[in-house]
DNA sequence: CGGCGGCTTGACTGGTATCAAGTACCGTGG
DNA sequence: CCACGGTACTTGATACCAGTCAAGCCGCCG
């Protein structure tokens, strides 16, 4: 019942401003958005370039893959999946991103977005030109710091999703996969034993390289187990330390996207 | 017979300053090791900071998994790969470096290196702290912008590695492997049809996420497809198209690892 | 010469994909 | 309100790809 949909009605029901102190508490890029350092004019500046706070419903894109690369973007509330699609046609979920994760950063290299992202739910995100991020950090060391700090998680994260993929078996990728939500929703103050899951089976099953059945089959098994309970896209959690033994131990951390 | 090896015999046998310039033509972060926009004391400062070119032996680390993070390097000769030891004490190999190519960039999160990085051949390095890198790129636009490139590059080569993992059989990933060095030797100014393999079956293996005896077989069937000719480490590539084919057609670009 | 590590090949096994069927759920429209 | 269709999910049976075990070859080095 933590579900981020409460989160929605209540955002919109506020005040702007209220909100945006609310959610970018802790956020990534605060200093981008709040620069206490700066004079009245930047700030001002900074309103009007700044996309603070659009919200997508479920489906809709925040950037499609080939895109002209300029901006990242910070999940306020809701949660996306970036995605690429291959050669052959298939998806491949890269990853999954929420509330104050940033995502965006993969197109530094070709100057297009390499994939494309997507929102899960209701989602609202902040999106930030990379021009400025570029040039405020070079005035803010903070933000700079951050920025850095930022795209290593991402490295990082992606780093631990190749570990996942090229060494676990379907049991610890699952086990992985529920541990590492679990640590991210903790992360934000949410319940890390009891939420609901944002995407279907068969995006868990595209995300960890398994097929939709043996996901299913694997949530079963670990309820009889008691290690979960699961019905339909609500999780709880029952014996979180077994199941951070099952995931090989490499669930915890700030791995998986950039928080 | 475009190995390495005599590249580094012949760099030994140059002066020094000759070496450099012929290495760092192309090399991702020239701008830090011949700043021509700087004063004359600044780039005397450089030479003082910067350990330009250190050679390690085969087996040699570069860094290792754990240390504290404060430099990047930039391979000008030979190879490395970087490994993480999991929690259940394997190793996964995360990526190859080759000549031009940067390393080290994911310390920038936890400021610890999450792997180790371990010379495959003779191969020398130039260290460069990061705090230096920082600094020059608030003066060089143009070196931010590598350095922003640069790890573009590598977050595209993980994601490409996710894909190749996820959804890739045995074949795809060994084609996909063999297209991406083949691509990376040509960029180099070497064959792209005829390189010899500095890692061993069982390093290419660990990285694609297959056993060795799946890679030695299916070196095998590429060879009695006449696709490739390999003799131990010596590879031959055939017919080129048909080997990007089977790659899934995603071995192409910049792919696996920051130029 | 013998030993050892890297590589190859074969036989067998097992985990996961695939195919197939059935159920539950949800939004839509009558 | 219910009927309907579609999607998401579950569960079972079967097939196959790749891992594991085992053996042998080759080249290198002590």
């Amino acid at each position: 019942m933590k579900s981020n949909s409460d989160k929605n009605i209540e955002l919109k029901a506020m005040p702007s401003s209220q909100a945006n102190v609310m959610l970018c508490k802790g956020c990534t890029l605060d200093p981008l958005c709040h620069p206490n350092t700066l004079d009245k004019k930047t700030v001002d500046d900074l309103d009007s370039v700044f996309n603070r706070g659009v919200m997508y419903s479920k489906g809709e894109y925040i950037y499609h893959q080939g895109e002209t690369f300029d901006a990242v973007y910070v999940v306020r509330s809701g949660s996306l999946k970036t995605y690429a699609i291959t050669s052959g046609g298939e998806e491949q979920i890269t990853n999954f991103y929420f509330a104050t994760e940033l995502t965006g950063l993969n197109g530094l290299n070709t100057k297009v977005y390499p994939v494309s992202a997507v929102a899960l739910e209701t989602t609202t995100v902040c999106k930030i030109p990379f021009s400025n991020v570029e040039e405020l950090s070079l005035k803010l060391p903070e933000l700079r710091e951050n920025l850095y700090s930022t795209i290593g998680k991402e490295l990082d994260s992606f780093q631990e999703m190749i570990l996942t993929l090229s060494k676990k078996n379907a049991e610890e990728r699952v086990a992985t996969f529920l541990m590492n939500l679990s640590c991210r929703y903790k992360k934000r103050g949410f319940s890390a034993s009891s939420f609901r899951l944002t995407m279907s089976r068969s995006e868990i099953g595209n995300f960890l390289g398994l097929a939709v059945e043996t996901v299913s089959r694997v949530f079963s098994k670990f309820q009889k187990q008691s290690l979960i309970k699961a019905e339909g896209r609500e999780i709880e959690i029952l014996d979180p330390s077994r199941l951070a033994v099952m995931s090989g131990g490499m669930a915890s951390e700030g791995a998986h996207a950039a928080q």
